[in-house]
DNA sequence: GTCCAGGATTCAG
DNA sequence: CTGAATCATGGA
């Protein structure tokens, strides 16, 4: 294909409105990395193999695709959560007795998390680490127009660990990945010979999924915990980033917590949808809209012990 | 020129 | 086990 060639745009009619400024923080906030705005006010991006852009519209979200990709439909519901899942979980969430949760949750109604695929979510956050989102955004873009498959247009697929594997170290390097390409090369490598490993790693309680994914070079706690979230929909995930961090110890006031101890207080705290409210605070903190609070402070955890 | 980034790894204690 | 140094690159 030559070049993109769009339906016309349709409605998406999700269980739950998404406004404006919620649709460009989900797309652009740093949870994805795919997406762009285009000079139409549409956000544009691939996932998967799916080429799609989304806008706000007068009667809500629309979306369009290409033409004659008759699968994009129901891959765009599902990117987006349209049937409502989350909406349930995010009303579960604490945010009645909970003021930094419920302004933060105000700030961005509908927020969700994105339902990446397992190759998009680790992908993207192989390269996040000590990097900016705008960064990130531009590394993943690299290796998709120089490794990935072309789907029309400019765009492209993300790559196969098969290409990110075999590829030159020149082309990588011209990717601006830094330390990171020795990450994607080095887990490019274990995957390859696991061509069902998405499968395999889906089919996990979340504790092994997380202990497999941290098997990989270039996947610590965060990153494990950012695919699990995003890419395998584990949405009790609670990945404790530098902005978190400062979320919590700022309106929650919980200075000189370390990263495993906030993670087990974000656990326990907002629950089953830890990593739904996670996003929340991510987005309001960093674009300071996080209310603070004179919430009790918790007592601080002692890292659990292991019996025996 | 300096500082820092949705951290991970390696090494010293 | 914990904490610090190091990692490559680009933007502020």
């Amino acid at each position: 294909m030559a070049s993109a060639e769009w339906t016309s745009w349709r409605p998406l009619r999700l269980a739950e409105d998404v406004p404006a400024g919620t649709l460009a923080e989900q797309m652009d906030g740093g949870q994805a990395f795919r997406w762009s705005l285009a000079s139409d006010g549409s956000w544009v991006g691939v996932f998967g193999r799916t080429l799609a852009a989304v806008r706000s519209g007068p009667q809500g979200l629309e979306w369009r695709g290409q033409k004659g990709a008759t699968h994009a439909e129901g891959a765009i519901r599902h990117y987006l959560d349209a049937e409502g899942a989350q909406a349930r979980l995010s009303a579960a969430l604490p945010w009645r007795s909970d003021v930094v949760l419920q302004s933060a949750r105000t700030a961005y109604p509908g927020l969700r998390i994105l339902r990446q695929d397992p190759h998009e979510a680790l992908i993207g956050f192989l390269c996040s680490s000590n990097k900016r989102i705008l960064q990130i955004r531009a590394m993943v873009a690299a290796l998709a127009a120089k490794l990935g498959e072309p789907l029309g247009g400019d765009f492209h697929a993300l790559p196969s660990w098969e290409a990110i594997a075999h590829a030159d170290d020149a082309v990588l390097r011209a990717c601006s990945l830094g330390y990171r390409a020795a990450y994607l090369r080095g887990t490019a490598k274990k995957l390859l010979a696991r061509p069902r490993w998405a499968e395999e790693f889906g089919a996990l309680p979340t504790p092994a999924l997380l202990a497999e994914l941290r098997s990989l070079p270039g996947v610590g706690p965060k990153v494990a915990a950012c695919v699990a979230l995003f890419g395998f929909g584990r949405l009790e995930s609670f990945p404790v980033d530098t902005w978190v961090v400062q979320a919590l110890a700022d309106a929650y006031g919980l200075r000189g917590w370390k990263p495993a101890q906030l993670e087990q207080f974000g656990k326990a705290h907002f629950g089953e949808a830890a990593g739904l409210a996670q996003q929340y605070l991510f987005s309001a903190i960093r674009n300071g809209r996080l209310t603070r609070s004179e919430i009790s402070v918790p007592t601080k955890p002692k890292r659990p012990r292991l019996r025996k």
